[in-house]
RNA sequence: GCCCAGGUAGCUCAGUCGGUAGAGCAAGGGACUGAAAAUCCCUGUGUCGGCGGUUCAAUUCCGUCCCUGGGCA
C-alpha cells in the first residue's frame, strides 16, 4: 500500500542542533522548499540575532515564513499558522517537498493540531485587562478568574500573569471557560503525510554549538543590528525585542554591560532556551528521534521509504 | 614590612549575640491550546580558607599561617 498523499517535512530541535543546515541539504536534495517555524525569524531587522539563513543558502533553496513581520508588529502562532498554511499547499502543488524547519514548538502545534477557532488575541481587552491588573495585582486578577473558570485557575500558577490574563480574555471573548476548549478532530495536518524528524543533541554538543553560535552573531554585527533597531525608534517593548539576546545587546551597545557581560548572559539564556525546547519537544512521540549526524540521512531514507515499501 | 577589609553553594554575597547556613544568578527537572527565543512552577550538603586553642558544642570567639583587594612605607 502507498500512502498517496504528499510528505510533509518537520524538522524540530532546540537552537544549536544544527537544524537550518540539515534542512538545507535535505532540501537540495530533494526539491524542497523550507518553511522557517520561528518566531522571531518572521521579523523584518531582526537577522543576525535571529540567525536567519544567509544569502547563499537563500539562493539555492527557496525560504518562507521569513520577514513577513515589521519589527513592531505583535506576531502570534495563529497567525503564522495561517499564513504557512497556504504556502505549505501550494509547494506540495508544485510538487515540491515542503520542509518546516524551526524550534518553536507551539507554532509547529499551531500548524499541525490548530488551535481553538474563533479566539485570536483582541489588543483592546488584552490592554484593558493588563491595566486592571496593574492596578488590582496579579493575586486579584488569579482570585477573579478563579472565580468564573475554576479549572483554569487550577491549572495556572498565581504568579503566571500572562497565562491568568489570557484565561481571562477567553473568557470575555468566547463567554466560555478557557477549559472546556478543544482543539478540532481531523486536523489540518492530516492532507500531509506527515514525518517528524526531532533532533536531539548531548548536553555537552549543544553548550559548544551554543557558545560557538553566540560569539559567532557578535562577531557579525550584532551590535550594529541592534543599535540600527534603536535607531529607528524600535520600543525595546515590543514583541519582537524579547527574541532572546537583544535586551542584551542593547545593553552593551548602551554602555550598561561589558560585551563580555552581554556574551555570558546571552549564553546562558540560549541554554535555558535549549532546555525548554527539549521539555515541550519530548512530548512528540511519534517522531524520528536522531543526533544531529544521523539527521540527513535518517530523513532521506524517511523520504524514500515511507509509504512505498510496503509492497507484498 | 606595617595597617585595614575580606576569604561561606559554580558566581555575587547575606547570616549565625557559639548549637554545622540562605538569597539572587548559574545549573538541573517540569508546564505550556493565539505574546512562545515569551511566561511560569519545582530543586540548594557547601572541608562556612588551612592548622591549632577555648568550649559539652566553633563556620561563628582567640591565636597563627596562607590567599585576595585597598592603603602606608
Amino acid at each position: 500500500m502507498t500512502d498517496p498523499r504528499s510528505p510533509l517535512l518537520v524538522v524540530f530541535g532546540p537552537t544549536g542542533a544544527g537544524k537550518t543546515e540539515i534542512a538545507h541539504q535535505i532540501a537540495r536534495r530533494r526539491g524542497g522548499e523550507i518553511v522557517s517555524a520561528d518566531a522571531f525569524a518572521v521579523y523584518r531587522g531582526f537577522d543576525v540575532g535571529t540567525d536567519k539563513p544567509s544569502t547563499r543558502h537563500r539562493a539555492e533553496v527557496p525560504y518562507h515564513m521569513i520577514d513577513v513581520a515589521g519589527p513592531e508588529e505583535a506576531f502570534s502562532a495563529g497567525r503564522w499558522a495561517s499564513q504557512a498554511r497556504p504556502i505549505i499547499e501550494q509547494i506540495a502543488q508544485r510538487g515540491r517537498l515542503p520542509i518546516v524547519c524551526g524550534g518553536s514548538g507551539f507554532y509547529i502545534s499551531a500548524l499541525l493540531e490548530g488551535l481553538p477557532p474563533g479566539e485570536a488575541r483582541d489588543n483592546r481587552l488584552r490592554r484593558a485587562l493588563s491595566d486592571w491588573s496593574m492596578r488590582r495585582g496579579a493575586d486579584e486578577a488569579h482570585r477573579l478568574l478563579a472565580v468564573n473558570d475554576p479549572v483554569s485557575a487550577g491549572r495556572i500558577p498565581v504568579g503566571n500573569l500572562k497565562y491568568t490574563l489570557r484565561a481571562l480574555e477567553i473568557l470575555l471573548l468566547t463567554g466560555a471557560p478557557a477549559s472546556s476548549r478543544s482543539i478540532q478532530k481531523d486536523p489540518w495536518s492530516s492532507r500531509f503525510r506527515v514525518l517528524k524528524i526531532g533532533l536531539r543533541p548531548t548536553r555537552a554538543q549543544l553548550h559548544v554549538r551554543i557558545e560557538d553560535r553566540v560569539r559567532g552573531m557578535l562577531e557579525k554585527g550584532w551590535g550594529d543590528e541592534v543599535r540600527r533597531l534603536l535607531t529607528i525608534g524600535l520600543a525595546p517593548e515590543s514583541n519582537s525585542f524579547q527574541a532572546i539576546g537583544y535586551r542584551e545587546v542593547a545593553d552593551w551597545v548602551l554602555g550598561r554591560i561589558s560585551r563580555q557581560e552581554a556574551e555570558e548572559q546571552i549564553i546562558a539564556a540560549t541554554r535555558g532556551l535549549a532546555k525548554r525546547q527539549m521539555t515541550w519537544f519530548a512530548r512528540e512521540r511519534d517522531a524520528h528521534w536522531v543526533t544531529p549526524e544521523e539527521a540527513l540521512a535518517a530523513a532521506l531514507a524517511l523520504l524514500d521509504d515511507t509509504g512505498e515499501k510496503e509492497r507484498p
